[in-house]
DNA sequence: GCACTAAGTTCAAGCATTGAACGAATGAGG
DNA sequence: CCTCATTCGTTCAATGCTTGAACTTAGTGC
């Protein structure tokens, strides 16, 4: 590493900075030069690869008081874009996205993936990429993909709800079907990073939870998604709230997930899906309000678990749990300003997600728009 | 930040890496430059302020084989010391430590500390501290001191066993006695950061348990110590395993600590001290034995789900803990092997900790050593 | 037209690492 | 004792990105 490359990294760092402030808001050099702290003379030479490599474009000049004019830069309206995709038990979903945070194209399509193999899976998701992307002329920058299970290293360690694809290499394979850099990660990580990127809903480090057919945590430490030494991190379902309690599919006992899954509250509630309950408590149904309050008390329990651990001051219910919000909220506060130690001075914060049903595939391609910010040497390529 | 303070920054980083490596081991220009990628020529550079500076010496030539000899270079054996210190409820120690992680000096003195003012307190502390730095004339390069509870940004957040310290601004108030610089931390962080460094035991992330009073972990993530946004990260003391359980002195239900802290055991084994305890077990008491195994069934499950959140693969075992380790261990493992979901593949590994009772106040004095380390520009003030 | 204001551009200065060449210090072999 | 091989450590020119000041550009207000 010679001191040339040193000076390199640091104006990689200083391209990072200025892509993170252009993804905040647009703004012309004089103004980024004082939101990043660089002067003008290195915006002007930092922004001029991007405004040739078609990253950025310049903006007729804003005729705004005195002096010269400012040209405001913004990510090229026909710049490069991002792929996410998500595979789940019941549905697939695409999305890209756009460097300035701009969803373009989304797919929804019900599909029952349960017993689908690899090989299936995979050709229906390349096929929605190509819709997706057909006929556009701008460049692709990656996919990102979401998996319900845990990933590490490229490849699905654990699905309890898709057994079929456990141990696939679903990234590598879908990237040889789209020719396309394919990164593959759980799905509730994702879903937080949604939160986080590119507008970041809490501010500081928090931690998201939802609840599909598992519940899953996706726990933000420093700005960034913990992912644990092999994937595993944030297994909100599997935190023990009953050592002698219910036996989990796990193997354990009184895992949070058996007293505070969807499946349960449903059952419970006697429904069959989320938006039969939904409704039922918008009808002021006692049996389904007992039914999700019950799952609240449980879920604050595990969560308040959770906050005694990592300490964030943050949590942010998404998913099934986002719509289930006010009935919620009241069993689960309850039970963090019981348990949780910070709590006595600095209320545990709970927030519902905005982000609805396209969370977790905004994630998956926010995942590679952020990479492509964070690493801007891709962006040359 | 000019281009030339960057470049500082870059000499600065050199720096970290070439001492890291002499923490290693020590070692001439050229086997440091071998080892830290670097070249004969920057070591030249770099090292030479630092053997100005009385940082590192040059050893007498080392006559081995063929070739002009190597002159290898250590911390100077009169360089700067760091100082640990540690209040706990029943005793106060302190230790002096080398760069070079050698320990100079250790005091551990019993003291009922429960009903001591911050002036009492902190007036032993800076006696011991005076005792053993006294007539020595080496830099000091400040205090780390170790304390049993929450503490954030220099001050008592939380001591349920030293409630008289709660609030007060122990770093200050300690450096004001001393003259020198103080960093006030957690027991059980610096417990598991006497673990990390200087030599790191379990070579990778890793959550290190003790129990005095209350149950403390220090979780290392990535090489550092996780400490949370506002201090409360790792109590495992209050992660519940029974949420309908034992009222616990937090306000909260079900805490591991109520069923797996060191007064339970004792109690329930019939004992009032660990050493009485300790012979107990030795000589086979069957009662010691089953309350040592019901603790670690409960300390088993709480772990479990630390792990199912942090996702480490090694749980260190110290303090009381440690002395108890044979006893506990099966107990323990049992418990995380039928819980922790990464389990099934990657057996958690389970050590006990060889550090004794000094494992907090050398992890007080390692906080010094490795923030000089960290950041050399502290070495040459 | 002229003064004023702000945006954007040009340009020399500054520094830690590098790699190659060099000097230093020893052992082996004759 | 001398020479060669070997390894350690030092010297030195070249390198490139940000900076701040000076400068140019492009508007407004009177």
């Amino acid at each position: 590493m010679t001191t040339v490359d040193h000076l390199r990294q640091v104006r990689l760092g200083n391209l990072r900075t200025v892509l993170l402030a252009l993804v905040d808001r647009p703004g012309s050099r004089a103004d980024l030069a004082a939101r990043t702290g660089l002067t003008k003379a290195t915006l002007s030479n930092l922004t001029e690869p991007l405004l040739a490599g078609g990253i950025l474009v310049e903006e007729p000049a804003t005729l705004a008081g005195m002096g010269r004019p400012s040209k405001p830069l913004r990510f090229h309206p026909a710049g490069p874009v991002a792929v996410g995709a998500e595979i789940n038990v019941s549905h697939l979903a695409v999305e890209t996205l756009g460097l300035d945070g701009a969803t373009l194209e989304r797919r929804l399509v019900p599909a029952d993936m349960r017993k689908a193999t690899a090989d299936e899976v995979l050709d229906r998701v390349a096929g929605l990429i190509r819709e997706v992307t057909g006929g556009s002329e701008r460049t692709l920058l990656g996919v990102g993909l979401a998996f319900p299970g845990v990933v590490h290293d490229g490849a699905i360690v654990r699905a309890p709800n898709l057994p079929e694809l456990v141990g696939e290499r679903l990234a590598e394979r879908l990237g040889e079907r789209t020719g396309l850099d394919v990164q593959l990660d759980n799905e509730a990580n994702l879903a937080a990073l949604a939160h986080l990127w590119p507008r970041h809903l809490a501010g500081e480090d928090f931690v998201h939870v939802t609840a599909d057919v598992g519940i899953g945590a996706g726990v933000v430490l420093g700005g960034e998604v913990y992912r644990g030494v092999s994937g595993f991190a944030g297994e909100l379902g599997h935190v023990v709230i009953e050592r002698n309690g219910i036996r989990c599919t796990c193997g354990s006992r009184g895992c949070v997930e058996r007293y505070a899954g969807l499946d349960v509250i449903l059952r419970e509630a006697g429904r069959r899906r989320l938006d039969s309950l939904r409704k039922a408590l918008e009808a002021g149904d006692p049996k389904a309000a007992a039914a999700v309050r019950t799952a609240g008390e449980a879920l604050g329990v595990g969560i308040a678990t959770l906050m005694n651990l990592f300490d964030v001051p943050t949590v942010v219910l998404g998913g099934s749990y986002a719509v289930l919000y006010d009935h919620l909220r009241e069993a689960v506060q309850s039970e963090l300003d019981g348990r949780v130690l910070a709590g006595g001075e600095r209320h545990t914060r709970l927030l519902a997600s905005p982000l609805g049903e396209f969370a977790v595939v905004r994630g998956a391609a926010g995942l590679i728009t952020r990479r492509a910010v964070q690493q801007p040497e891709r962006l040359f390529a």
